[in-house]
DNA sequence: GTTTTACTTGAATGATCAACCAAGAAGGAG
DNA sequence: CTCCTTCTTGGTTGATCATTCAAGTAAAAC
C-alpha cells in the first residue's frame, strides 16, 4: 500500500543523499524536489513536513543498516574480530571516496538536530543501537577471550565513539590519517585486550587473569 | 587597535555561544544581532559576511584553548595520565550542564561546515590540533612509560576522537552513559598500555616488552 | 573649530525558505 | 458511465534570510 509509491520512494532516495551531503538544514525543499523531480504538492500529500520526511529517512537508515553496512562487512571474514574492523574499513572507503570530505550520515544529523527535536534523536540513538549491536555480536564471539564479566556493550560503544570521531577529524583535516590513527589505536586497544585465540585441541595459552 | 572594540567582542561573545548551541546555519543574523544588542550596520561595519565572522570565532575558540579547556584541567594534577582525563572530564561536565545536549563547538563546525570552506576547516583543523598538542604534551611526559618509538600524536588523536565520539553519542542518547563508557575504555586502554610508574629508587616493576 | 575618521542607526532589498492550495489527471469501484 | 480516492501540477503565500545603504553621531586629528 504505502508502499508501492515510486515518488515517496524517490523522495525519501534523494534526502537520504542529500541529508548526508548537505546536513538537514542544509538541504533546501527546491534542491530536495528537483533532485527528486517532484513537485513541492506531491511532497505535502507524502509528508506532513520536512521534519516528517526527516524522521522517515533516519527509519531508511535503519533498515539499511544491516543490508548495506553490517552485511557486506561480515561476508569478509568470519573472525570476529576482524568483521569488526571491515565494518570500520567499510567508512575508511566511504571517506576515500568522498575526498574526506562526508562520513557516516547518522554523525553529522546527531549533532545538527535540535535535541528538542526528540522523535529524530530517538531515531538517530536507535541506528547507534543497531550498529552498536552488530559489535556485540562479534564480542560475544569472542568473550571468552575477554575478560570475565567484561562489558560488551561498553567496548562496542566505544568502537563507535571512535569511528564517529575518527571520521569527523578526517574531515576538517582533509585527510584519511585521523580516522587511520583512530582505528590503529583501537586495534592496539584489542590487541592489548585480548588473550590469544583459543587454538582447537590445544590449552596452551591458558590466559592472563 | 583592533582589540578594543566593544561591539566587535560582543558580536563574537554571542556568535560562541550560538554556533555552538545552535549550529553556524542555525544561527541567524537577527538572533545574532538581538543576542548582541547590536545594529546589522555594525555588524558589517565590523565584519564583511557571517562566514568571517565564523573565522574570528575559530580564532577565538583557538585562543581560548589553553587557557579554558586545559590550563583549568592541567591545575588539577601534575600526573600527566590524569591530566589527560582531566581534559575530558572538562568534557563531561559539559555535558551535564547542558542536559546532554551540546557537547564540543569544534565538533559540531566540523561536520556542520561545507567542506568547501577552506579557511574555516582549516581553522577547525587548527584548533583540533591544538588540542592534539596539549595532549600530546601529557603523553611526552610519560614516554618511558609508553612502547618504544610510540606514535604519540597518534594516540592523541585517538583521545581527541574517542572524546567527540563519546559527546556525540550522549546526545543522541541524552544520556551521560556513552560518554562515560567511551572514557572507561580508554582508561583501560591507558592501563594496558602503560607500564607501572617508576617508583623512585626502585627499579622492581621493570616492566613488560 | 573644522575636517576626518570611526562607528551607529534602522529601514529597505531581493533572494530564498517551508508550506499551502485550487485545480485537475488517472484509474479503480460501483 | 459516474463517483471517489489517490496523486500531480505549479503558482502563491508570508516569513525569514543575509546583506546594503543613506543618514547620522561622536570624538579624535589637525
Amino acid at each position: 500500500m504505502a508502499k508501492s509509491s515510486g515518488t515517496r520512494d524517490r523522495l525519501i532516495h534523494s534526502a537520504r543523499f542529500l541529508f548526508w551531503e548537505r546536513g538537514f538544514a542544509g538541504t533546501s525543499m527546491s534542491d530536495l524536489l528537483a533532485h527528486a523531480g517532484v513537485n513541492s504538492g506531491s511532497f505535502y500529500h507524502f509528508f506532513e513536513s520536512k521534519e516528517a520526511l526527516l524522521r522517515a529517512v533516519l527509519e531508511q537508515y535503519l533498515e539499511a543498516l544491516r543490508p548495506q553496512v553490517v552485511d557486506p562487512a561480515f561476508q569478509k571474514s568470519n573472525q570476529p574480530v576482524e568483521r569488526i574492523f571491515a565494518i570500520l574499513a567499510g567508512y575508511r572507503e566511504r571517506i576515500l571516496q568522498t575526498d574526506c570530505q562526508y562520513g557516516c550520515p547518522l554523525g553529522r544529523l546527531a549533532l545538527e538536530i535540535d535535541p528538542e527535536n526528540r522523535p529524530a534523536h530517538k531515531l538517530i540513538a536507535e541506528n547507534f543501537q543497531g550498529w552498536i549491536g552488530a559489535v556485540r555480536e562479534c564480542l560475544e564471539a569472542i568473550r571468552a577471550r575477554l575478560p570475565k564479566n567484561y562489558d560488551l556493550d561498553a567496548l562496542a560503544t566505544y568502537v563507535l565513539a571512535v569511528m564517529e570521531g575518527g571520521v569527523m577529524l578526517s574531515r576538517s583535516y582533509s585527510s584519511v590519517v585521523p580516522f587511520d590513527r583512530a582505528v590503529a589505536q583501537l586495534r592496539e586497544h584489542f590487541r592489548l585486550l585480548l588473550t590469544p585465540p583459543a587454538r582447537p585441541r590445544s590449552r596452551v595459552h591458558a590466559g592472563r587473569v
